[in-house]
DNA sequence: GCCAATT
DNA sequence: AATTGGCAACGCTTT
DNA sequence: AAAGCG
């Protein structure tokens, strides 16, 4: 399908005239109206006049372990959607797939025709389409519930390479001078299309960024390359957390519903024969879970379509199926037996074949050894606790036990209030903060020294966390103190709660002002997004000041904003809600008041968490429900120092003054 | 998630 | 036997 | 004084 271009001539050929005055003209063959553009791609070495390709064969990278460093590479931000080949010719555009399908339909008008608005006759461009989640980040899932949903509001192409442009192919022109005439084509085009931006850093920092903002990875290129089609060495990709294509060879009913899947078993084939990789259990919306089941069952076949042999715990419950389904699945590693380790589905490919499927990465780094295996039951592990983001039970604990290094300082041995929710964020949710019949062991009841009355729930360790992912806690309060003095609180928090129409910079500019006036106290500011609306400023502090001190200290701090800038904030509640300010939330220093916890998930869609931050990655690159249960073990798995990693350290007294 | 009270 | 209620608490504002 | 709201 191609698209008409009548409506845009007048700005193509505005355009186009544009150019005409610095460009060199010289007329090319066969074109007669838009002689004048030819100069752009003829008086570069290496382009050869040739007629427009009907498809050409898409260069693609080779996964390594590490990204590569020199200055001969340059590296560009891995996107986590369906490579297409734009094909233009003389007012019509088709979108193609890697292999060469025609796609146009799928994507909607917006990449169509914001395409035909460049200023060019004939091209062939390469790219990527995706949606955006929220600010910045592509999602491979969102990107396919568009396309089965039919809404095309939403995809963007990010294009990074020129085949071809009016007359002549590139290929043979070097990668740096075909992006430069690409970036100039694309300039104040339409926001349906992005030119992808490439960084000239080592590949190794870029990567370390890459991951620390939860993108999937990066693509090397070799700087002065020409364009090759299919896989080679100029171009390779390295990824923030394993994640490859497998084949869809089972599936385990739910325990919970009749029609609903439990878990994937997956496969991959080596030298022909399909082998077993483990199990997915997490990681769809239900959803995708509904369509999901009615495309297995159509599949079902009564034998194992494996050619080994399952073990009796690897059969257990399974369904076969005929394996022609490809799924995306990202996980953290290869245990000892060649099974995929705490695995997310992230969708069904449909650009690929079955029998394509390999296992990636070869020559990947050692497995990391094979974490214990959790201890504390759970039941229904498989219960759907956030049915957007595909979140079960199991997921929830999968996620605690790998933030559970970073989170246990600011969770353990202090009264905690939980907000529980065992049908998920949909269902009926509930605070509680003292103990309950049935209350799993591993979590600990702790009597409040001033209300004897009160057993409060603490917890010691990992497991006491899990205990808690049993009772389907689905955010964690922590008091700011410990129950070592509970009177004496070692840290504070201000919440900082923009209005409505407050917009991101002016919460950042909020945040910034409370360090500062955090500073002038002699504390030291850290700071988190909140998994909600706003950010949470917070400041070790050394445990001498007790709660009414402490919290009038934090009422001063907000009233002081609020009287400084009324314009700009509020330190009282209701107020609040009242457009463009933002409220400064101190009440949750008092004693018995809780704040969510750092890498605490939240009851909210998306499952987003509190993950604490560099004060230099407050930027519009990321939002407060920017870090996910989906995408913050590749953040963790790959940050080499914990942003938060002088908080004990940094703590420093309270100084109470007494106002007269 | 689970117990207890209520229909 | 099946359904329903409960499971925090605090300062503040509106009713 | 009670009820609503983060």
């Amino acid at each position: 399908m191609a698209l008409e271009a009548s409506e845009h001539k007048r700005s193509l050929s505005r355009k186009t005239s544009d150019r005409q005055m610095s460009g060199k003209a010289k007329p090319g063959k066969g074109k007669t109206a838009d002689a004048g553009k030819e100069s752009l791609a003829a008086k570069l070495k290496g382009a050869k006049q040739a007629p427009l390709p009907e498809f050409v064969e898409p260069q693609l990278a080779t996964l390594v372990k590490s990204a590569p460093s020199g200055k001969r590479w340059i590296h560009e931000v891995k996107l986590d959607g369906y490579r297409l080949q734009a094909r233009i010719s003389q007012g019509k555009v088709s979108l193609l797939t890697r292999k060469g399908l025609d796609w146009t339909h799928k994507f909607g008008k917006a990449i169509s025709s914001a395409l035909l608005k460049l200023p060019v006759s004939d091209a062939v461009i390469d790219g990527e389409v995706a949606v955006e989640a929220g600010s910045g980040a592509t999602d491979f899932s969102l990107l396919q519930q568009d396309l089965s949903d039919g809404r095309q509001d939403r995809f963007t192409f990010h294009v990074f390479d020129l085949l071809y442009l009016d007359g002549y192919d590139l290929a043979a022109v070097p990668l740096l001078k075909r992006k430069e005439i690409l970036e100039t084509i694309l300039k104040d085009c339409d926001p349906a299309l992005r030119y992808s931006e490439h960084f000239g850093d080592e590949g190794g920092i870029v990567l370390k960024h890459a991951c620390r903002l939860s993108l999937e990875g990066i693509i090397s290129k070799v700087a002065t390359a020409p364009y090759r089609g299919g896989r080679g060495r100029d171009w390779v990709k390295s990824k923030c957390s394993a994640r490859q294509e497998f084949v869809v060879a089972g599936y385990v009913p739910s325990s919970v519903s009749k029609t609903a899947i439990g878990s994937l078993v997956m496969g991959y084939y080596e030298n022909g024969k399909l082998r077993h990789a483990g199990r997915v259990g997490t990681g769809y919306s239900n959803a995708v879970a509904q369509s999901l089941f009615k495309r297995l069952d159509e599949l079902r076949i009564p034998k194992s379509p494996f050619d080994e042999k399952l073990t009796a715990v690897e059969r257990k419950d399974v369904v076969y199926l005929k394996p022609e389904l490809v799924a995306e699945v990202e996980f953290r590693g290869w245990t000892a037996d060649s099974h995929i380790r705490h695995a997310a589905f992230r969708g069904l490919r449909e650009d690929k074949d079955a029998g394509d499927i390999v296992r990636e990465g070869a020559a990947e780094a050692e497995d990391a050894p094979m974490p214990a295996k959790r201890t504390v039951n759970l039941t229904h592990p498989d219960r759907v606790y956030w049915p957007d983001a595909g979140v079960t039970k199991a997921g929830l604990a999968d996620y605690y036990t790998q933030v559970w290094r970073l989170m246990a300082p600011f969770v353990v041995n202090r009264p905690l209030a939980l907000l529980r929710g065992p049908d998920g964020i949909k269902g009926q949710l509930f605070f509680q903060k003292h103990g309950w019949k049935g209350m799993n062991k591993n979590a600990a009841l702790v009597k409040d020294p001033a209300d004897p009355e009160q057993e409060d729930i603490i917890i010691r360790d990992l497991d006491g966390l899990l205990g808690l992912v049993q009772g389907a806690a689905l955010e964690i309060h922590p008091w700011g103190s410990t129950v070592n003095d509970w009177e004496k609180p070692d840290m504070v928090n201000i919440d900082l709660d923009p209005g409505d129409g407050v917009s991101w910079e002016r919460t950042i500019e909020a945040a910034y002002e409370v360090k500062r006036r955090f500073a002038e106290m002699g504390l030291t500011a850290f700071v988190k997004t909140s998994g909600g609306k706003g950010l949470h400023v917070v400041a070790p502090v050394k445990p001498k000041a007790e709660w009414p001190q402490v919290k009038a200290t934090m009422k001063a701090l907000a009233d002081g904003m609020a009287a400084d800038e009324p314009d700009k904030y509020v330190s009282t509640i209701t107020k609040s809600k009242r457009t463009g300010k933002i409220l400064i939330d101190y009440l949750r220093n008092g004693r018995g008041n809780t704040a969510v916890a750092p890498y605490s998930t939240r009851a909210r869609p998306g499952a987003p968490v509190s993950m604490p931050i560099e004060w230099e990655e407050l930027t519009d690159a990321i939002s407060p429900n920017y870090f996910t249960v989906a995408n913050a073990a590749a953040r963790i798995a790959q940050q080499t120092r914990d942003p938060w990693r002088e908080f004990r350290k940094a703590e420093a007294p309270i100084v109470f003054k007494e106002k007269k």
